[in-house]
DNA sequence: ACAAAAGTGTTTTTTATACACCCATGC
DNA sequence: GCATGGGTGTATAAAAAACACTTTTGT
């Protein structure tokens, strides 16, 4: 039964006459996670088949309902550690989808209850969160599909990736988020090939990138040099918090 | 972090092993409603004093509850046609906030309802939207408030508008909204004064301002001329959306 | 005539882009 | 020694910022 409104007298103010039911509601939270794999130079995002109606076995953003007591944002944080366990990880909220009809549910409910998505998008270290989405993900309920070679998907979900895409390339642009998903230290070329991978082949020339980055002077030298294979070790860098503190709310300071 | 829930029997979905209660919601839309004064070069925001408990007397947004069968932006738009009439109006979604206890009302009811805040950020034309906001404002229960004048708010308004003016200043330099505002043919004074108003004194030189914009070349010289007061007359310009065209999805492209 | 607002142009500085070249390592 | 990736520098083009100057009106 539809919970008697307590709060009617809200918009009788302006609308003495015209009294209508106001709608309840579900709040789901569903996440649009990015990963990076630096090796194949992919932008991945984790998806998960359905195992109930409605779009039974079409693959969906992972997600769920917002329980008693728990916040948005809490649910979102809940969804990634069903899912996945990363160390690191940068989650911000995305968009509010919430037409009638948007969810098949609301037409075989019996209450006229409506569903409403909120979605949010995080991005996380793609070597971290690989491991742990292979023990979940013994039946293949969840897996990472390369953002081009995405597949129709349950509800919108779609459209929120290809939004949450958007969002994902203009936060690289003008924030840091990519020193929460990389290692405490990294070269300068796992930064480059992070960001290409994103931005697409064509952002920027390594060298340019390189020195635009080290002109703003918040990546420090460790010192400490790595060799992968054939070719001359790189330096480790780091992220320094404080020297960034400057550039802070200044939009678009780097790349 | 779910609190932990005496009443499980409320369930409705099908979370397999966790039996959680899901919470229950109402939905508000709020507006940020923002308006350019261009005679005093003031950026507005329009408010409206609570008539109602809880927050009785405080001034907040303009905001409604959705009814059954409304989208979210519909709520949003009916917002809009309570409180102003306007021909142009830019509307965008801002951001859920959506914690809970962030309503008192969430204490006082029986049923455990939560309330959600899905906030909209609106720009319209203020010559239009004045007279009509001056007929509903008999007992000056909405006005319009210069951003910098905003008193204490109910609920956490406060916040929304800050993160409101934000948005309205990146927008406003990446994409054409302040045409969907100006009249169909403007100055390019009336132009500059509505950026400065909403990006602050010291963003641009106005014959840099000026030029920037008539070499991208989607603003169009009508002819006509206009004079106000002393000084020689302006030309009016117009807005060539098919000109603008070829600089959609390319981000930044002007100012 | 002169103040006020509109509009044009020029100079300087900064930033972006392209690309040539040197360096240190593995094989 | 040479291929491979790391790292530096330079030359050119484009954009941003500062500001001087001209034009056309009202008074």
């Amino acid at each position: 039964m539809p919970i008697p409104n307590p709060n009617s007298d809200l918009n009788i103010e302006n609308q003495p006459r015209n009294q209508q039911t106001l709608a309840d509601f579900k709040v789901g939270v569903d996440n649009v996670i990015f990963s990076v794999d630096t090796m194949e130079n992919r932008l991945l995002v984790l998806l998960r088949k359905r195992q109930q109606e409605p779009f039974l076995n079409l693959w969906s953003l992972p997600g769920t309902l917002v329980r008693q007591g728990e916040s948005l944002e809490d649910a979102a944080y809940r969804i990634m550690a069903e899912k996945i366990k990363v160390n690191n990880l940068y989650l911000e909220q995305l968009y509010t989808f919430g037409g009638p009809n948007r969810d098949p549910r609301e037409k075989i409910d019996s209450y006229g209850v409506r569903y409403l998505s909120v979605s949010y998008f995080a991005l996380v270290r793609f070597d971290e969160a690989q491991l742990i989405a292979d023990k979940i993900d013994q039946n293949s309920r969840v897996s990472w599909y390369p953002i081009n070679k995405i597949p129709q998907l349950a509800f919108d979900h779609n459209e929120i990736i290809a939004y949450g895409h958007r969002r994902l390339q203009n936060k690289l642009e003008y924030s840091p988020i990519a020193f929460e998903v990389l290692p405490k230290t990294f070269t300068l070329n796992d930064l480059y090939q992070l960001y290409s991978a994103v931005l697409g082949e064509n952002f920027s020339d390594y060298s340019n990138f390189r020195s635009r980055l080290l002109k703003l002077g918040f990546l420090s030298d460790t010192g400490i040099k790595v060799s992968r294979g054939a070719g001359r070790p790189a330096s480790l860098y780091k992220f320094d918090a404080e020297a960034f503190a400057p550039f802070k709310d200044k939009p678009l300071v780097f790349i």
